[in-house]
DNA sequence: CAGGATCCGGGACGATACTG
DNA sequence: CAGTATCGTCCCGGATCCTG
């Protein structure tokens, strides 16, 4: 798989990624597959994309962040950022006051991340009015 | 969230998809946040993106596709065309003939898709290393 | 303030069996 | 061949309580 620890099948507490299952392979040409997959999904993740946007203008603190998503439960702030640490996309450094304090910041890695992800939300932008309608459409066709 | 159509809480049979939750909305500057979401899970989601890379080369058949997947199960293989369809990515077409077949083809949408999704995979292709070894440097610090 | 530990429901997904 | 129906599992993710 790439991704995950599997930490056998419970809840691993502070599992870096819980992500992804292990993995069938669907056969490409490339061996890459696996790791694109896994990047893709970094990127399907809803928060993920939410922090990367948010740090965009500079470094955060945990709960700013946290006021700044507005949804998103400190259980999967804490994840999400593990995870991107863990990619290598977000550096966290501790300033051992008191009371602590922790910044989370984008690394140019993660800064080259946002491109590609801008570029399809851009996409999505420009053409979520078509994808809108030709659900509805495809809903009102389908339903008694 | 814009992709589901809520069937209230059970697992509707024929469901469009039954992805995302009830999207408790981030709170963002621009209100196109969800839809620009739904998007992102589209890409984000693996067989997605498989399917629309298998059909980049013409239209394929039901279990053209599975074969060329392989490791999808029809019940994904059927969710996710539905879903590709219900966005406007992919056609179905029907040949009443028998045995039945249905070809499943791009729409111009769906190819322009590809492209932004394209430049995400190859930039995920030219830094895996770097995340990959991101992940052992970061999961070798991190455990007893 | 930043986050670990736990409990728990619901939905995603696979496997299997059946149909037009 | 191209699906649909049903069942069961796993695990994602929210809510809550606790700590340094």
């Amino acid at each position: 798989m790439g991704t995950s620890l599997k930490p056998k099948h419970s809840d691993l507490p502070a599992a870096p990624r819980p992500n992804q299952r292990p993995e069938p392979m669907p056969d490409p040409n490339h061996a890459d597959c696996r790791g694109v997959a896994s990047v893709l999904s970094r990127v399907g993740d809803k928060w993920s994309v939410f922090v990367i946007m948010m740090l965009s203008d500079g470094p955060k603190r945990f709960n700013e962040l946290k006021r700044m998503i507005n949804g998103i439960s400190q259980r999967m702030l804490t994840l999400t950022l593990r995870g991107l640490e863990r990619d290598g996309l977000v550096t966290r450094t501790i300033f051992p006051t008191i009371p602590p304090r922790v910044d989370y910041e984008l690394t140019d890695l993660g800064r080259g991340l946002q491109q590609p992800v801008k570029a399809l939300g851009e996409w999505a932008i420009k053409h979520q009015e078509q994808i809108a309608s030709a659900r509805t459409r495809f809903d009102e066709r389908n339903n008694a």
